[in-house]
DNA sequence: CGATATAGGGATATTTGATATCCATAATAT
DNA sequence: ATATTATGGATATCAAATATCCCTATATCG
């Protein structure tokens, strides 16, 4: 069980949208040059984040996506479940009701036990990446970044924000 | 990103292992039957559990499975990991070194904090199936379950039980 | 000893999801 | 008008999940 490689992708893209000044987009392209991803592919998981209404998109030459909301607004379960989806990692086929020793007809008043322990493990999961933001990460990163790489890094994407 | 159907299996005939009494063995004909799977895949997942060292197996007629351990001291944990491996479920690509700003040959000195921080969302999933034993499963599912059909399936195991 | 039932392991097939690429369309800035 | 962008649909590729089959060694029972 293995997240999709998007996750780290749009992870690192909310962090540069976060970073970028009130009213200013930035382009799939320059995204995807800054990170080094195939420009198409990262699109599609951009668009996931739109849908989510996470970010706000606009169109034509200068376009690209801004945050909907402010970065200490949207969390990383936020990004993670607009990616992955909201569903959660263990699915309860029921196969309980196999048992051949069970009446037949008979219904379960209560899901297995064994569902619900596991998902409180993902709740718990859930929980965690509920209570870091965007600005959070944004506050961590520019104290690790060598302040030479996180000038330059926006300096670059400021040349191409529209 | 959703854990295999294995999971659910295992844990099921973990929590029946857990009723056997001491020195019996149940076989995965028996446990695919009890559940209704397909007995050739379900001996896959239970191959899984004997290379962890979670169940010890004999061979011949009367063979079959039961636990290693009490009870008491097999956690969700240990059988997820044991199905699923225990690679963590965020995997970091470093993107974050392909921003052309960086100097040329430049290296971090430590993970990537988009990393760190969905390492640990993992951990406290892990933390909370770590929390959870047979024992207590079992404890669950004995309350539960309605005591027709608990004691009739030991019943029928005990019947198949080696 | 011989017949039978079992775990274990290897090979292979099928289905699903992740990872992409390409193209057509509508909107927007210059 | 032209160029650039997001969006959505179609399609291709690759890996993993989900099986199935067969062979072997081993243990039990008559």
């Amino acid at each position: 069980m293995i997240l999709k490689s998007q996750i780290e992708w749009v992870l690192h893209c909310c962090a540069i949208l976060a970073g970028l000044p009130d009213g200013r987009y930035l382009s799939t392209k320059a995204l995807a040059e800054l990170h080094g991803l195939p420009k198409e592919y990262l699109s599609k998981a951009l668009q996931s984040l739109s849908q989510a209404g996470l970010v706000h998109s606009t169109l034509g030459p200068s376009g690209g996506y801004r945050l909907a909301r402010p970065p200490a607004e949207l969390t990383f379960l936020d990004i993670v479940e607009a990616v992955e989806g909201k569903a959660r990692t263990f699915v309860c086929a029921d196969i309980r009701a196999n048992n051949p020793c069970r009446p037949k007809g008979y219904c379960d008043s209560s899901p297995c036990a064994v569902a619900r322990i596991m998902w409180e493990a993902d709740e718990a999961w859930r929980q965690k990446l509920r209570s870091v933001t965007l600005a959070d990460l944004g506050e961590i990163l520019s104290r690790e970044t060598p302040p030479a790489i996180w000038n330059d890094t926006f300096e670059w994407v400021l040349k191409r924000a529209g």
